[in-house]
DNA sequence: TAATATTAATTACGTATAGTAAGTTAAAGA
DNA sequence: TCTTTAACTTACTATACGTAATTAATATTA
């Protein structure tokens, strides 16, 4: 039983990123454009609006995620993904092909 | 604000699988190659055997591990990554090379 | 035979995180 | 000033996680 190497702390730090509940469907849902807090809420049903919100914050503070205010009425608020954000779509197309390859749905779900 | 395509769910059930606590540094680790409880248990500090024992049947279900039963004394139980736990190989990648680009550490944490 | 040692796994219990639903804030037009 | 609407926020409940003690299995030792 050889000891492991400890893990490198930034892919660690990424790992808890992106591993947090939520944190992934929802800058995949932005990879399509800027969205809006409903938007969002909408296309991700079991999502609460308290966790979106959190998640939204965190993701602005890592810097993933913008947040551009237009002062119109009702206000309009859009998140954007930033280039560190964008930069995470070829791990989304990784995901997809690994899914598509080893993904037995049951056969409920397949209709 | 167009509605958005509903989520392949094959796509869907991978992120699930993959986001949830720990499974991805479990999954990881055993990249290595096969590795017992104490292995995986020691090699992440911060995760408790309740819930490695939890993830590791989780996974085993999932059929991304296989788990192997040495009747030795005391016994040894062998955990190791199917051919569909290590086709997530490139996935790691991925996100090495996402963090290492992106991820900044804070001072105290790069010495 | 009984006590011991070792690894894997489970249980009880307290804390933390997430979900639900109702309430609050802010902006501008009527 | 009142209304409307989106974006939060809060109080409460439920689920998930972490800690530490315990159990199971099995061979070795006293």
């Amino acid at each position: 039983m050889e000891p492991h190497s400890p893990l490198c702390p930034r892919f660690e730090k990424a790992i808890d990123l992106l591993s947090k509940r939520w944190t992934a469907l929802i800058v995949f849902r932005l990879l399509d454009g800027p969205q809006r807090f409903v938007g969002i809420a909408g296309s991700l049903p079991n999502l609460s609006g308290k966790v979106l919100s959190e998640r939204l914050r965190e993701l602005e503070a890592e810097g993933l995620v913008r947040r551009d205010v237009y002062p119109e009425t009702p206000v309009r608020i859009e998140y954007s993904l930033t280039e560190k954000g964008r930069d995470l779509a070829p791990l989304f197309d990784n995901i997809g092909r690994w899914a598509a390859k080893w993904i037995e749905l049951p056969e409920d779900d397949r209709r």
